[in-house]
This record gives C-alpha cells, structure tokens and sequence, in this order.
DNA sequence: GTCTATAAATGGATAGAC
DNA sequence: GTCTATCCATTTATAGAC
C-alpha cells in the first residue's frame, strides 16, 4: 500500500543526497536517517545500495532516451540544436551523481557499463544525423573525419562539462548549464557558413548576458 | 637511512595501486600489504592516506609546470603542439587517479582545489599564448569569442580524455593517448589557413594508422 | 624504523519481533 | 511494511615493544 511511496521516497532521496553530497559519501544508513526510516526497512525495499542505483540509472537512462530522440523529420535549425543540447544538460544535471564519479560507478557494474556505452552511442548518431542535416542544409561544411572528431568532441564535452565547473567552482546551476550549451555550439562554429556563423555569435552573446 | 627510501617506496606503490584500482578502492592497509610492511610503518612515514595523496599531486604539479612551461620565443608549428600535448598527456596519465575521481579528491582538500585551480589556469594561459602565436603567424583565424571557447574546450578534453576513453572501454594505453591528442588537434583544425589544414590532417591520418 | 596488537568508528547487511 | 537489535567485515589510526 505505501509499499510503492516508501519505495519512491527512497529513490527520490537517494538522488537528491547523491547529487548533493556525491554518492560514495551517502550510505544507505545515511539515506536511511534523512527519511528517518529504518536501515532494515530501506533494506526490506532494495536488496543493497548497487540497486537503488540501478534503478535510478533506469529513470535516467529513460529520460536520455527521450532527449536524445531523433528530431522530427525537418531539417534541423540551430534554434533546434539549442533545445536538444537544454534537454541533455538538464538530463545529466538531474542524475549528475552519475557523472562525477562515472568511472567509478561503472567500473562496479557491468550492466551499467553496458548500458552506459549504449546511451554513448545513441549520441554519437544523434550527433552525426544532426551535422549531417545542417552539411544538408548547407548550413554546414566539414570533411567525414572532421565531422567524426566534432560527434566525439560534443560528446566528451558533454559528459564531463558539469564536472569541469565543478572543479572550477562554479555555484550557480542554470549558469553552468548554460554556458555548457554554449560551449558545445562553440564547437560547431567555426564548421558554419559565414551567415549562420554571425547567426550564432548573436545567439551566444544574447544568452550569456 | 632507509627511512626516505621506504618512504619513496610508498609513494611509488601508492601511485602504481591508485592508477590500476581507483584511488577509493586502495585502503593504507592495501597498501601496506602489498609493500610487506605494517600498517604502522606507513604511518610512522605518513600522518593518512591523504598525506600521500598531497605528496604525490606535487609531484604531479612540478611535472605539469614543466609540460606547461611557455615555449622557447620563435613561433609554435604544429609540430610543436603536438609535442606539448603529449608531455601533457602523458603526465595526466602517469597520475590518472587524480582524474579518474577528481571531483571527489578535490571535494575533500581545499589545498588540492586551490593547486588544480592554478593548473588550470597556467593550461588556460598557455593555450591562449599558442593559439596567439599560430594567429600572428597567419596560420591561424579565429574571433577572440572563438578563441576562448576553443582554449576552454582544449582544457576539458585534455582534463578529462583518460576518463571518456575508460568508459568506453578503450584498453590500450598508448593508443588512449593518441587519440587524445588528435582530438585536440582536431578542436583546433576548422580554425586553420586551408593549407595547415590539410598539413594537419596528413599528420592525424599517419599518426591514426 | 619497524613490528604487533588493538582500539574506535563506520558501513553493509540480516534476523526476528511487531 | 516497518522497527529493533545486532553481526560481520573493513578502515583508520595509535600505543608500545623491539
């Protein structure tokens, strides 16, 4: 009966302690105190700490699915690559626990090893259809090589962004968010056309004041 | 007597466990054990784990500070900062545990945090100062938005390259740090006179087979 | 300098009562 | 479903003998 809220009670504060606190410093006593429930009662709902994990990478990895979603079947406009690039940020903002220690928590878990490389992967094609669609449009211009290093650039600056403004020092969420976006579309800059280049210096100057 | 080597010995080991395990992973006990000494013989040498810790990111530092060092006063070629990148990557790997958790390791020591700032900045100086140097020398075109952006992402891809090639399973060292490099390289390639731009490809393309 | 022994604290996990 | 009680293993760190 509250069987089903105790166990998304956990999951919520699970990841709100995680994201705060990083998650090698929560245990599942510590879990257990902030919801004051007991360590047995949360263990009654989950068979160990891998697993609240395991179902909050679910939750995530559904999400990133939906950010990651082929675009409609348009071209895609810079306006359109801007809302995409939101979507993922706020994703991997949501379940950042995940990204800080990324190595660590995969090199634990083959599944989510497994899984992880998949979402990779989703991205790296969703990157490629997207260039592909601006070179379409002419909107871009790029070798086959480059096109592959650029895909693999937005990745890895992706993933790690948050964990660079981190170590930074940076405090304030939505500005940290924002200026990832930007940064991945200072990437494609120099691809674009003249036009679309001005287009998105404007763009990028408009959103960082 | 054999006081400093024992001490050296600690360190040397301490680094070998934490590159191969993940610095959470490998206790003082770990260590101990795997140097046939006592637990209390480490700590006759080192007040904790994170004492080592300190004592091995100044090595880390003084490396770093020499791959950072400006370069000599003639104008860098590409070949230059193909060597650059490499003296850097390779000190990123020789103390990759410092990455692989660096939010974590950072979150814990505020002298840490300060020194890696410091690192940071002097890449960021230094990445400006190159890309200055390849813009005089007509090899190069960018805005100095463009600019910015490109030495912000250079630092995020060398800061964190190790860790996406980790995640996606990459197993040989060598080709990790190659392939780093080239990733760079390639940041830095729409910005380049069509000429260097070719140059640069022949040199990823001999370097990649 | 190095060892043995051990304290003190913590984290993960389970049994059994309610 | 939830709690109390508890166990076991691990980790850090220190005291004191050699």
């Amino acid at each position: 009966m509250a069987a089903r809220q105790t166990r998304q009670r956990i999951l919520d504060c699970s990841l709100a302690m995680f994201n705060t606190q990083g998650e090698p410093n929560v245990t599942t006593n510590h879990i257990a105190d902030e919801l004051e429930i007991s360590p047995g009662n949360l263990y009654y709902h989950f068979r160990n700490k891998d697993d609240i994990i395991e179902q909050l990478f679910a939750r995530f990895d559904a999400r990133m699915d939906d950010a990651l979603a082929a675009p409609g079947g348009r071209l895609p406009g810079l306006e359109d690559i801007w809302l995409q690039l939101h979507l993922a940020f706020e994703c991997i903002w949501d379940y950042r626990f995940l990204y800080r220690d990324l190595v660590e928590i995969l090199s634990r878990n083959r599944r989510l090893r497994v899984r992880f490389a998949r979402i990779l992967k989703r991205a790296d094609d969703n990157a490629h259809q997207v260039m592909r669609g601006l070179s379409q449009a002419g909107v871009m211009r790029a070798s086959a090589a480059e096109l592959d290093a650029a895909a693999t650039n937005v990745l890895v600056l992706a993933t790690f962004w948050l964990n660079y403004a981190a170590v930074r020092g940076d405090k304030d969420e939505n500005a940290a968010i924002r200026d990832g976006i930007v940064q991945v579309m200072m990437l494609l800059a120099p691809f674009l056309r003249d036009a679309e280049r001005v287009h998105l210096n404007k763009l990028t100057q408009a959103y960082i004041d």
